[in-house]
DNA sequence: TGCTAACCGAGACGGTACGTCCCGTCTTGCG
DNA sequence: CGCAAGACGGGACGTACCGTCTCGGTTAGCA
């Protein structure tokens, strides 16, 4: 598990009284608490400055939106994941998987992770803060899940460096993907039983269940 | 391919002016252009209304909301979506990611389908909405597929109904989250490369490709 | 005491389904009670028409608006003035003060008087409605006040009709707008002693109550 | 003729931007200007502000609405009033009519006035704002008036405080009243005539002009 | 220790869109 | 053809937040 401060845009900060970093924190939790109750399109900016007891200008001095602030709030939480050595393949998706839908049911990213993706369809700075503070940050999890079996011999070495992080994300979009739509579209659950499926349609492919 | 029509909640009217019915195509016709134009956060029902030559109440009369009537305007292209016969399993996978990728590179859906998906997060009845106006209406293609690859032999006949319907249910999951996923988080293009080997690797496994 | 129908202006009414008579009587007395509940800026036609039973269109046909309609509402209710023959001038003053005051106690009355004053600034037909329909029916209770008070010796007789009606309208304008003023504007009691005052200012000078 | 500035209820202001003491002035000023252009029942607040160069928010965090913000409008207007010595009651009187007629005639007062007062018939706040802005401090032309007869022996001095008020009370109801009822309701002139007839009217009682 | 520049809270500001309300008109089918 | 019913185009409402701005006051770091 790794450890990481979002770290707002700041300028040199050269003279002067220096910005209070207490407030950073205190913004973000105060996001995530506002995230719970009312959802993102409850999210108000002058609610959250004032539960973080900070008025509204201080806010916009270190985000420049509602998105953006989320994204720093609600990256935090994805860090938690990790990839326990289970012993085989199957079960090591199978365990990120579970963890990864208990994340989704955490209202703050429930109803916020759709939300920043998409207004990212039209921001391209957006869409980037997106990609280093939480998609690319996990893919951390496949690389390793791809090294271990591979240790396993359950998948053959990859060929070249490019295919290997070509397969990567295409794997790391297939399990995220999937899940995701599991459980915000579709809205179904993803529990034990699920999660076993897709690792083994993953593993063996679709007619493998025979 | 299918027809439909959207019809918005209207009472039976028994008395009185009976509602306008070209005023509805209107308004979804307008609601796809403005979404076009401005994207979901730039989508403004009054400038909808007056687009479709309509009162701002008349459009309430029948669509409680934004998201409502996005998923209403969007759902009907969803129903374009065709599989064809390419005669294997993986090929038509293939041909149906990148139909699927195609109707996401158009704006009115990019931008606003994980919208309305996010405001479903809170909002059961348009959860609802979206299931029976997009979502179930496209497992048609998954279980049209599945019936063809069984019928080559490809993949073996369902053990029983329950069974068909997870399978089913999960495939769907798969190809629709994978392809949402790469499109619109990973925000990388979905060419005929990357859709033949996410058709492989739902038909062979993970470790099928070496 | 008269009687008079306030007969909002129908066209001759040659073919076809000629207009219930009844409608009329249902409409004044639904806004009667509306404007009691409402007061005038709560009046709405809708709500009128549907308590008279009445389809909105039924209104519009027989009133040009809100204000004509009242008037023809309230107009009835100031017929019921009568001027009792008390003996003196000033008693008859007095009494009819007090019911003139009674009736603007009223809340249809009080609330829709001024209103319909008010709008009748800007609009010459609506003002010729209120002169017809209310303030010259009026006037014969200063007509037959003087004329009994002549008959007394109280005042004397009329040099010429010019006069008669100049001084006619101008006791008519003292005497109800200083009862208005003091119920609406001041919002001061008008009971029997404030009524004796003012009868005794108006027979006697400002300098006679020594 | 005195000064005073009509002070929205503004709240002690203790922290934060102040309010900017301009756009009162501003506001009020448009308001007046709308009023003569399109009359009480034309005025929209929106266009007010509009004119004013402000926001919609700022007027109404100052006035609660139509009617508050027109009273203190038009209430500047009224101590503009003035009550010259001109040697007798009679001419006093007349005087401050045909002053009082002049001011009616404006289009802002004369759409406005009685506007306010049929809204105050069912909001005492109001009620109570008209009777300190505009009524109460008018009543000083009359307390001039009957000192100066006074002086002049005209009419004889008061016996109790408790009398006097509620004579100067009732010969305000009297002038102000029948001032406002010939213009706006019987909608006549008041012109010099008519000014010295009531003037001779109040002086001498009905039969006086013997 | 005292200056000073950037910070801070509070909250008013101009602005935009909202969703509602009611207007007065129109379009139905029934009697 | 009048009528009840009710949808229609239209326009103003008063509210909610936005993101910016002005205040007076605080606080660190340099002189």
């Amino acid at each position: 598990m790794q450890r990481r401060i979002p770290s707002p845009p700041s300028p040199p900060a050269r003279g002067g009284r220096p910005r209070s970093a207490a407030a950073d924190e205190a913004i973000l939790a105060a996001t995530r608490e506002v995230l719970v109750e009312a959802g993102w399109s409850g999210l108000r900016l002058g609610e959250v400055a004032s539960r973080a007891g900070v008025a509204k200008t201080t806010l916009y001095r270190r985000w420049p939106g509602k998105s953006e602030l989320v994204v720093d709030a609600v990256a935090v939480l994805f860090d938690e994941l990790e990839l326990p050595d289970s012993g085989s393949l199957a079960s090591d998706v199978s365990a990120v998987v579970l963890q990864f839908a208990a994340l989704l049911e955490r209202p703050e990213t429930r109803t916020s992770l759709m939300a920043v993706v998409a207004e990212s369809t039209r921001d391209e700075a957006l869409r980037r803060r997106i990609g280093s503070a939480i998609v690319d940050r996990q893919k951390r999890l496949v690389v390793e899940g791809r090294a271990r079996a591979q240790g396993r011999g359950e998948i053959p070495p990859d060929a070249d460096p490019v295919a290997a992080t070509r397969n990567t994300d295409l794997v790391f979009d297939v399990i995220a993907g999937t899940v995701v739509h599991r459980a915000l579209v579709s809205a179904q659950p993803v529990d034990a039983d699920w999660a076993e499926r897709l690792a083994l349609l993953l593993v063996t492919g679709i007619g493998g269940t025979a």
